[in-house]
Order: C-alpha cells, then sequence, then structure tokens
DNA sequence: GCCCGCCATGCTATCGTTAGCACTCGCCAG
DNA sequence: CTGGCGAGTGCTAACGATAGCATGGCGGGC
C-alpha cells in the first residue's frame, strides 16, 4: 500500500508537506501540491482511513442495525439512507438481526469497536442492557420501534393510527367479527397496532371478542400463512382481516391464494405497507401506504445534521409519519347473512 | 473513549500486559486477566479497530458493491452475506452504485480508504479503469456480471441457459412471434440474456425477425412498464414474451395487469427471478427460478476462505449456477389465428 | 548593511494497539 | 553463596496521518 511517506521519498519532501499538499493547505505552494498531486496520482496513492482517524477524528462509518434485509421495508431504508450517507461522504455498515436480541448485541459491540460516528437501529424487542449502554455512548436514531429506555431520537409512522384507520374502514362496512394477524405485543410497533385495531373495534362498539387475534413473529411470511389458515378454519371465522405486517401480509396473500378464498365476497382483506404485488393481487389490495422512503430520509439527514454541527439540538424528539388507506378491491360490506338466513328460510 | 491505558493506570500495570491480558495470552498470570477482564468490563472498554488496524494487520471489513440494495435481487445477496461475514467476524459496508459506473468508482475509492480485506461487486457496464486498478489491489469477487478485464473469481447464474429456456418453453408452444424486454446488451449478463434469447428462437427455426426486442435499464420498472406498452401497441405485437431481469418483470407484470390484458390467452409471459407475489399474479407466472441464494452463499464461503487462509488458490475459476423454469399458468399455445383468418373468411 | 518577518517546508509528538526485546524478581542447583 | 533460568511484567518502536512548533532562506525597511 502507498503511503505519503512513499510519495515525500520519491519527491525528496516530508511527509508533513504531502500530508499539507493533499490537504489543499495555504501554506504549501502551488507548485509543490500539483507535483505531490501528481504523483499521488500516477503511484495511486487511497489515504488510509484507520490512521487518520486515529487523530482524533471520528471515523465517518455509520452503523445499521435492522432485522432483515430482504423485508423491503429495510431494504428501502436502507437505500434512502445509503444515498444520504453517500452524498455527505460517509459508509454505511450493514447489521442484520434477525430479531435475536444476543446477534443484535454482537453487532453493536463490532460497531462500537469500529468506532462508528452513529448508528441507525431499529431495536429488538428487548435490547440487552449492554446494547443500551453501548448505543448511549454513540449519537443514534431508533427507527420505527421505539425503545423508552434509550431516550433518543425517533423516526417511525404513525403504527397506532394505521391499523385504526385499516380496522375501522372494516367495521365501517359492517363486519361483525374482524381478524388480526401482526407481531408480538412486546415489540413497541405490534403493541401500538395491536392497540389501534382494538380502539377501532371499540369505536365501532364491537367488543374485543369480535376481534381474533393472532400474533407471532413480524418477519415470517410463513407465520402469516399459518395465521390466517387458524384464523379461517376456526368455528367463528372472521368475515374480515387487518394485517400488522408486510412480511404476514404477504404470507397471508399467498395462503389465500392458495385456498382460493374469494375476496372480498368471502372475505374481506387490508394489508400493511405497498408492495410491488399488492396492487395485482387478487382484486388488488386495500392496504395502509405507509411513507417509509421520506421517514428514512428524514432520518438520515437528522443524524447527518447531528454529526457534522455541533449536538446543539440533543433533545430526544420524535418523528411520526402517518400512514395513508389506499383503497383497492379486497374489501367490501361482508355478503348478507347467508346459510344463517337461508336455514332460517328455508 | 475508554482505551488499554486507562485500564493499566487504573491497575497499576503496564499498556503491554493489558494488552495481552485482553488478547488472553500465555505469558499473562491467570490473576491479572482477571482482574485486567474485570476492569475492562466495568469501565466498558471496547478495542479500538482502527489502533489495531494499524499494526499492519488487514481490517476484517468487507465491501459491498451493488447496483440497488431495493432490487430482491441483490437484498437476498446482501442477506446471505451478512449472514456468512457476521459468522467469521467480518462486518459488511454497503454501497450502492444505481448502475453508475462514476459512482462505483468514487464508492470503490472509498474502500479502498477504508483498507476493506475484500470487495464483493456486482459491477456497473463498463467499470472506470481506475475503478479496475482499485479492484486488482484488493481480494475481490465478481457476482453475476463478469467482467474479463478484472480476471477475478466469479460466481453468476447461467443467463444464457436461462433466457434459452424461457424461450424455448415459448417456441415450443407455437409461437410465431415472441417479444423480450431485458437489459442492455453492454451488460455481460444482458448479452447473455440476449443470445439466450435468440439462440432459442433459432433453435426452434424462427428468424431473428419473430423476435420484437426491447432493451433498456434493467432495473427499472418504470422501463418494464413502458417496453410492454410499445411491444403490444407495434403493428405486428408478438404473442408471447420472455423477460430478462426482476424489476422488468415487475413493471411489465404492473402493466400487463393495469392493460387487463389476458394471460395466457391473448398473451404468454415467462418471467424472470421468483418474487413473492409472482406466484399469484394472473394465472400465476411461469418463470425462471434463479438459485440467488446458494450463488451468495458459495461467494461468501470463497471470499471467506480466501481471505482467512492463505491464498494458494488465487486462480480465477468461474462459478456457474443453472435457472430452472417454474411452470405456472402464464403460458400457452397461441390462439388460433384470430382476426387475420375471419378477415380472410369474410 | 543588518535585522526582522514571512513564506515554504521540516521535525516531532500524538492517536491506541501490538510485538519484540529487556528487565526484575524468586527459586533452585552447583 | 552465586549463577542461571523462567515466569511475569515493562519499555519502546512501529503503523500512517496530522497539527503544533521549529527552522531556513530570502527580501524589504531603516
Amino acid at each position: 500500500m502507498i503511503t505519503t511517506r512513499d510519495i515525500a521519498e520519491r519527491l525528496q519532501l516530508s511527509v508533513s508537506t504531502v500530508g499539507r499538499a493533499l490537504a489543499d493547505d495555504d501554506r504549501i505552494s502551488e507548485q509543490t501540491k500539483f507535483r505531490v498531486r501528481q504523483a499521488a496520482a500516477e503511484m495511486g496513492y487511497v489515504a488510509n482511513r484507520a490512521a487518520r482517524m486515529m487523530r482524533g477524528a471520528s471515523s465517518d462509518v455509520v452503523g445499521l442495525v435492522i432485522p432483515d434485509i430482504r423485508n423491503s421495508f429495510y431494504s428501502t431504508i436502507a437505500h434512502e439512507l445509503s444515498k444520504n450517507m453517500e452524498a455527505q461522504g460517509f459508509q454505511l455498515i450493514l447489521s442484520e438481526t434477525d430479531d435475536d436480541r444476543m446477534v443484535e448485541l454482537r453487532h453493536l459491540r463490532e460497531l462500537s469497536a469500529s468506532r462508528v460516528a452513529g448508528v441507525i437501529i431499529v431495536p429488538t424487542a428487548r435490547p440487552h442492557s449492554e446494547s443500551v449502554k453501548l448505543l448511549k455512548a454513540v449519537p443514534h436514531v431508533q427507527l420505527l420501534r421505539k425503545h423508552s429506555s434509550l431516550g433518543s431520537q425517533w423516526f417511525g409512522v404513525n403504527d397506532f393510527d394505521a391499523l385504526r384507520q385499516a380496522t375501522a374502514h372494516l367495521v365501517e362496512q359492517g363486519h361483525p367479527r374482524i381478524g388480526y394477524v401482526g407481531g408480538p405485543a412486546e415489540l413497541p410497533t405490534g403493541a401500538e397496532r395491536l392497540k389501534g385495531f382494538r380502539s377501532a373495534l371499540s369505536g365501532g362498539n364491537l367488543s374485543s371478542e369480535a376481534g381474533c387475534i393472532e400474533l407471532g413473529p413480524p418477519s415470517s411470511v410463513e407465520h402469516g400463512r399459518q395465521a390466517v389458515r387458524r384464523l379461517l378454519a376456526g368455528p367463528s371465522a372472521p368475515t374480515a382481516i387487518a394485517l400488522g405486517s408486510v412480511q404476514l401480509t404477504l404470507g397471508v396473500l399467498e395462503e389465500l391464494s392458495r385456498l382460493d378464498v374469494k375476496v372480498p365476497s368471502e372475505l374481506s382483506v387490508v394489508g400493511f405497507g405497498d408492495e410491488p404485488g399488492f396492487s395485482w393481487w387478487g382484486p388488488g389490495l386495500t392496504t395502509i401506504g405507509l411513507p417509509i422512503q421520506e421517514m428514512a430520509t428524514g432520518c438520515g439527514l437528522w443524524l447527518m445534521r447531528r454529526l457534522t454541527t455541533k449536538p446543539d439540538d440533543d433533545s430526544a424528539y420524535a418523528s411520526v409519519s402517518p400512514g395513508s388507506l389506499i383503497l383497492r378491491g379486497s374489501t367490501a360490506p361482508p355478503a348478507q347473512p347467508r346459510r344463517p338466513s337461508r336455514r332460517k328460510g328455508s
């Protein structure tokens, strides 16, 4: 590897001069700067970041800690952040936790060792106490999931309102029994979405017993499949379901296609998020669209400002983006009381 | 930040002893090791990677250079690699090129400055000469796209055969005119897929004029939409189309749904890759499934071995994974000569 | 003509960790 | 009683870039 010293020896200069020439220091003559730059380019010199970093300067690397990059929610976030970071000369280290707090801890240890300038994290349900400690030592932002124990900046969506809107839409159409497939209540997002679901039920004067609830790993397509099978197999199957995660939605849609369930005549469905494919699924999936892109950009910009300027506004505020219902064809009022009424009539 | 020096001062030891205790060196007594470890844990010591790296050791960071993480092709790759790397104690820096060679160059410069141990790259169509120079100075693997100018290890899929299979399937069903929407021929993958398409045409004794070809940015869903509109609007619209990229497939499917084209009666379609949603699109999308996951794992393992052992087998070999046709409902023999024959008859 | 000041560059310490070599005990054998 | 040995620890240099201070040479003002 070529170092400033190599350049210095070749040009019969000192390392200081070379370093300053490359840094475009005022004290160096234009001629020398030119010679140095020429030599550097010729020799293929690339500054050693590690060495530069040791002189007190913080690294220009940011850690991105997310559950799973394959989830398009997170890949969208990663993309937006990556663009933002690159524009500011930062690099992004990708860490996947798979929603496992021990994996999360390992990654945070590694990131600390790398002296990352900042961290953007979608925390697991209950981060390890050491994780919390490590995070507190570094400028960081929480994304989507909010852990109050960290007391830090948070960018997320209004999970409560998202599921409230979705469920309210189903309630308005007169569904008597509404199912919900979502993430576990231990997850801040899971808890909020569940509350939103329940709130819409009671807002429609439906008892909470009118809700059939299936909770489980929110990143598991497979769990979505199983959950919807269980819901439909029950003695009092719902006539509509609301969904509480993108991956679960994918699983549910796949299974409904496989089971050949008629939507919306037999079952109304409101999805979560808006993926390619949702628009062409069955009659088109009515779903909650979320401004992930904007949220990620906001988050990236906030961290950049935090890192490049003095930490003046270190106060922990939260930024909440609202979701909006996208109406397509997968929801309709429940079929007229069918067999029961026929039976009555006959 | 806590350093070994801080620990040393607190325990009245030298930095060397502390360093060796933390490295579990034989020469240090168990008692001292214990005291050091205790203090380190208490004080929240995290080794500084940059400093360690300066002592000659190469960093344990690997750069992943891909066009766009939102493309599920690449997010799958990123996920597999991330898992592999983490298991070996490596970190992954994510760099998106957006298929722009200058962006690619900027990223490679940054990665060089970070003294990454290795690079995994999906190169742009024509990498900058400096990019080639930078890559040659670092252990690296090419993924999917193969640039012979680099003369390095490559992991990819059999693009030629993938499109040959897809197109041959359409030819066998007797389609007289077959369209193709794919990436540009400048891209190694684009060229191979196009060759595969043409080879299948001539293998079916169809003149190359029987193919309507639309090439364009392979990562652009929008281009897929436009391309299929152009194909269907032409005076001699094809009765079947083969697709040459995942993103283009997404665009084409969306547009076909929007235009309400009857598949497969009016048009047969063979997709590329297998995304969630492909199975439930229309009658189910017949498509070329690709073993991306296996390819990525193989690639990751190869690089790990290359980095952790002596570079004994530095010979550039290539690993090609075959694709396989997944038959669903989107392909069928063309409708009997319709309007033309009617016109003749009337 | 001499001294001061400034321009261009050099010297050196520094960052945190590690590795090679040096040192200091205490203990045992000669 | 002393020399040697080895276990345990310390000293110091090195990695590459950078910032503060030092230096050398030259020109202008008095």
